[in-house]
DNA sequence: ACCGTATATGCCTTGACACGTACATGCCCT
DNA sequence: AGGGCATGTACGTGTCAAGGCATATACGGT
């Protein structure tokens, strides 16, 4: 019903996350993917496939291998959703901002 | 492991979902949401734990009525998710944008 | 052609979760 | 105090998806 379901129940899985954070850095073949989340390569491949059909990521074929990389517009319509609600918080932190303004570096630690 | 993981499996949940739009037009109480979602009371309650123990909304009793609200900060942590994604497919628009600010309207008077 | 490697798929079991029904709790009104 | 309304909770059930194992497919080297 809506869209963005769909795409927040294929996100609603740790292994699935833990792929795409690797593919954040780049690229990745099958066999990497397998050493490094330490998930039997089956499970990988069928996390694949999910991410496949959701258009998060992108197969390029080499020789056997196959790369994976990442498709991050797929998220864009999470951004979407996300948006309206973004919207309410920022305008609180804006209302903050503001008073960090009137009453400035009231401890700057923050990244 | 993913602290996001978490907050995505609540969001996952087309029910969950709709709650949250509903709650962002305002406050509202469970019976109103019962009525909008067209889902029984018992269920409608249950997601509303859910979404409670995930500091989505928070309650506000009036009497014998429990209203509802919305807590957008809580989808901040998603927004903090997403940034670095959003970095990357902003990034190719912003790639577009630079070739179309270079090659002003390509074609927008043909199709 | 054969074998080893790399990846995908099929079947089965198990666990998590959403729903429905029934019941418990809490609050207001008379 | 009692009855009705609004909401939360417990239990049993069905469904769906993730994981493991075995196997199938594709490719390269010899």
């Amino acid at each position: 019903m809506t869209p963005s379901h769909r795409l927040l129940a294929v996100l609603a899985e740790p292994t699935r996350l833990r792929i795409l954070d690797v593919l954040l850095a780049g690229p990745c073949a099958v066999g990497e993917l397998v050493e490094l989340l330490g998930v039997t390569q089956p499970a990988t491949s069928k996390h694949l496939r999910v991410l496949r059909a959701a258009r998060l990521v992108h197969v390029h074929p080499d020789a056997q291998r196959r790369v994976y990389a990442l498709r991050p517009e797929g998220l864009a319509e999470l951004d979407a959703w996300l948006a309206p609600y973004r919207r309410l918080w920022e305008g609180r932190l804006d209302a903050l901002e503001a008073h960090l303004d009137a009453n400035p570096d009231p401890g700057r630690s923050l990244s």
